[in-house]
DNA sequence: CTAGCCTTCTATCATACATTACAGACACCA
DNA sequence: TGGTGTCTGTAATGTATGATAGAAGGCTAG
């Protein structure tokens, strides 16, 4: 083990010693070095007991925290945490000086900050279709089928998932197009087809979006700027930006825009979804570990 | 979804407020809001007494201050400081969206705007285990298997869909535990085995991880901040942060990891993954329609 | 010169707070 | 299986803290 109690002066940053020790901390001090990496450094210039309550602890974890950090006291703490952001403040504003010793801009910093824009632009373009989507969702006559091309078809796994946990009629068609007939043959008129298309825009999932659209189910898709063909058929689409400085586009984005449907149809449900939700917890309490 | 504060939000900074109004100020007042300006913003986040100290005056001056700042109480004003600096430390694109949203709290852009800020610190957390992870992932002498929970599964398949186009050896564990008796069999020393587990986590990947762990296999884990017990088990841990106002925890972080993980192994595969996604994509051709 | 008002301080109070002590939970070892 | 050490949350405690009331100072107006 590191020696306990380093010297007075904090030669390197206080952020850069908790993630080079967070290895040696216990299970729930971890816990408070990345609620306190989360949101540094304001999460340590609250009280303890909102620190606490944020890093899921109790206060007095939080001191031995600081303790082992080599601080007499949470006052002392809060007052390095304070001089060091003051200088860092008081510098070159670049975000890059956060960093740390990393002149470089750190390897995943650009992916991140891309996928932040995408993000950002996908919930402007969603905004002003969600109740339209939200309202289709939440209506327990429709029955709701998702479906996805081979890297979208684990989107649209998600949104199945969370669509579960909150309604009845809601089905995944799995890949490989064998059992896609028979998924098809029970799609009734009303009925929502949440399509997730990305380039390359693959011809069995425009198939069978053509096939539901004969039966007389309303197509929901979520694809990308470039409009996969299936914008053709669709009542509601959902464009998002998905390039990435990478040989792939992101999968982020559609990811993105499932959650933000998800919460809205939470909310359209309202009290018929918390029933269901607290049923399935109780029903899978013997398979999760406690807490 | 909880209540959203109904306290005025400045529409400008704090800072430029008191700038702007330091000439209706009292005498005693203007020496607070020098000293405020003059700290900014960590002469306000010490306490009452500490504060009006610096500002040479009297602790009742200070609340007077804050009060005609349209502020209740110290803490609310407190509140606001760590909140708007918070924000400035994350750099300018933040500010640029709080500046944005005040006017239009559209539906869905706070959930986005969380998620950006997830995003931001699992890279934080990720950068510095970055190198090791690739260079584990990019051995193309070890076997890689992909693992997750109920929800985290679609990750562990994106991770293995982006993995399988660059490299050969690379094996998705499907749900339900039927089969993982077998997959665990094939495991060698040395090899990899990527999890994802977040809350609320399950029994049966703990199992997976364990039998890997005692087949020697190294164990990377990618978890929320609340940490797996698997942390325990594994020699890289990755933990993102995945809260965000809704019923349900991020998968977004989760899957922006993943990505920027994908895009450090190419670098690291250069040239070798390079032929090999040529030649899937001629394989693919005729599944694809046109550009 | 004084009455009235504004400003600012001192002194006091209730409480939210950091801190300490304790005990249960858990894993590890004999 | 019982003992030992570590970890972590609950409860208790004294204090430091924010908040308030009231008095002293000082300015302006009449």
């Amino acid at each position: 083990m590191t020696g306990v109690h380093t010297s007075l002066r904090p030669a390197q940053s206080l952020q850069d010693r908790v993630r080079r020790d967070v290895s040696t901390f216990t299970e729930a001090e971890r816990r408070v070095a990345h609620a306190l990496l989360g949101e540094y450094p304001m999460a340590g210039l609250e009280t303890v007991a909102r620190f606490a309550k944020r890093a899921e602890t109790s206060g007095p974890t939080i001191l031995r925290f600081i303790n082992r950090l080599g601080f007499e006291s949470y006052a002392d703490f809060q007052d390095a945490l304070r001089i060091e952001t003051q200088a860092r403040l008081q510098g070159p504003l670049s975000r890059y000086d956060l960093l740390g010793q990393a002149n470089a801009p750190a390897a995943g910093q650009v992916l991140a900050q891309a996928m932040r824009q995408n993000i950002e632009g996908a919930a402007r373009d969603l905004a002003p279709n969600l109740p339209a989507i939200v309202d289709r969702l939440a209506d327990l006559d429709r029955k709701v089928l998702c479906i996805g091309g081979r890297f979208s078809q684990m989107i649209a796994g998600y949104l199945h998932a969370y669509l579960r946990e909150l309604r009845p009629n809601v089905r995944l068609v799995r890949d490989g197009s064998a059992s896609w007939a028979d998924d098809l043959l029970d799609v009734a008129p009303g009925d929502i087809i949440v399509v997730f298309d990305f380039r390359r825009y693959q011809r069995d999932v425009l198939e069978f979006a053509k096939g539901a659209v004969a039966q007389q189910a309303e197509i929901i898709l979520v694809t990308d700027i470039w409009y996969s063909p299936i914008a053709a058929l669709a009542q509601h689409v959902v464009a998002c930006p998905v390039s990435i400085p990478s040989a792939f586009d992101s999968g982020v984005t559609g990811l993105a825009v499932v959650e933000i449907i998800t919460a809205a149809v939470i909310d359209a449900l309202g009290p018929r979804s918390k029933g269901r939700i607290a049923t399935l917890e109780a029903l899978r309490k013997p398979f999760n570990l406690g807490s």
